[in-house]
DNA sequence: TAAAAGGGTCACAAAACTGTTATCTAATAC
DNA sequence: GTATTAGATAACAGTTTTGTGACCCTTTTA
């Protein structure tokens, strides 16, 4: 699942459904803001992946908010995109100034917007999902998508496969079932606890050669722990 | 002549007339547009060899749309010449900062505009369009416009060619259906993502000869991906 | 203008993947 | 040492995803 989360900022709710429809149909997160200082707050709290902005807003305007958020590192490398009505193509030129990533027209279709957001959201992905996450020979590779142990590639389901992701970019850790079925699944799923049982023994069983099944570790009573570390 | 495509971008008439006689006597092919818009569409859908962009556009100004094309990994490569009336030796500068390759200064000659044009495409298509890939014992040449596999020819339709130039050029990598479509079939193309399996099918027939058609890998749940890689 | 080639869809078949449950095993408690 | 509890495993039955051949319509070629 592309599991990406986009803020919709706009003042009028009808253009919100529509949007979070629209992205909600494309397996996109949505979160709502009607006016730039809750869009702050839920920005700075969920760290979006790419911003909706609306340039018409009551208090602060959006192309306020741009700005600040460009100027503050935390957020600056958020992609922005701003919605502007037609003919007011002065606001493009001060919306690119101001930090916009890119910006549309309305009306657009919602077909426009998801290729627009997906152009963007590849752009900018880049150093982000893109390196490979390599552990002794192991070696996972996102762009390829693929995984391999000392060159030989292994084969697994797509659940074990973003099983493995999550485990090796938060290595050193204990996940209880709960939590794994939060982060790999997404959330509200209703999936029996051990079912997570059952996927770790398929991991493991795809990672055994060389015994790097050692890797994902037992933690009774807690959960399960990938670690490069293995206790002998 | 290659038969290359050639998208003159201007909202006068006349100046576009003048443009396409002038190279379809050089045997370009040309499309053409009057606004910045159409000339989106057009070339997401048609994917021109180059871009004559007149910088005086009404709406979106042409350095707008050449700053758009350069951003979008899809476009960026597409090299631009910007039309410029003489005198607005300042835009120039403007223009090539927003990604123009190239700028010709109005009036000029058509000997002029030939020869420029064939300098940036000889610059830009070498070694990129012209060298055969090879992969073990399969050759794809783009110059004879012919794949081999161990010496001997392989027919395929012209859609699994450019499916194969695409995986060719782009190695160890998975794409999605949508992606595929993107880039293979062009963007705003209204065709059924299942569509996708049936040329792959094609296309692995096609390579069926000594076991290639193996380099073409299925990534269940997220497409397909072209590697030497063979895990047996 | 007829024949051939190519391209997109569809329907059905084949594979691969998933979640669940029942049973077995190993750790912990008493 | 035995009871208890948590985890490991295997089997299985339902779903989902992909593979494939056939069909029909459009474009190109002869």
């Amino acid at each position: 699942m592309t599991d990406r989360t986009i803020l919709i900022v706009d003042d009028e709710e009808p253009i919100r459904d529509m949007l979070r429809l629209a992205l909600e149909m494309a397996d996109y997160t949505c979160l709502e803001a009607d006016n730039a200082q809750s869009a702050h707050s839920l920005i700075i709290d969920h760290k979006p992946d790419l911003i909706l902005l609306d340039w018409m807003l009551p208090g602060t305007s959006g192309i306020e908010l741009a700005r600040r958020l460009k100027k503050d590192e935390l957020t600056a490398s958020i992609p922005i995109v701003m919605l502007t009505a037609k003919g007011e193509e002065d606001n493009k030129v001060q919306g690119l100034e101001a930090g916009a990533d890119d910006y549309i027209t309305k009306p657009f279709s919602t077909r426009e917007l998801r290729a627009r957001l997906k152009a963007i959201l590849r752009r900018t992905e880049t150093e982000f999902d893109t390196r490979p996450i390599v552990v002794n020979e192991l070696i996972f590779d996102p762009v390829s998508h693929r995984v391999s142990i000392a060159g030989k590639p292994i084969s697994m389901g797509p659940t074990e496969y973003r099983l493995l992701q999550f485990f090796m970019t938060h290595q050193e850790r204990v996940y209880g079932r709960d939590q794994l079925l939060d982060h790999v699944w997404g959330g509200n799923v209703y999936v029996e606890e051990r079912t997570v049982d059952v996927h770790i023994r398929r991991l493991r069983k795809a990672l055994e050669i060389d015994g790097y099944d050692a890797l994902i570790q037992t933690v009774r009573g807690s959960g399960y722990r990938f670690s490069a570390n293995i206790s002998t």
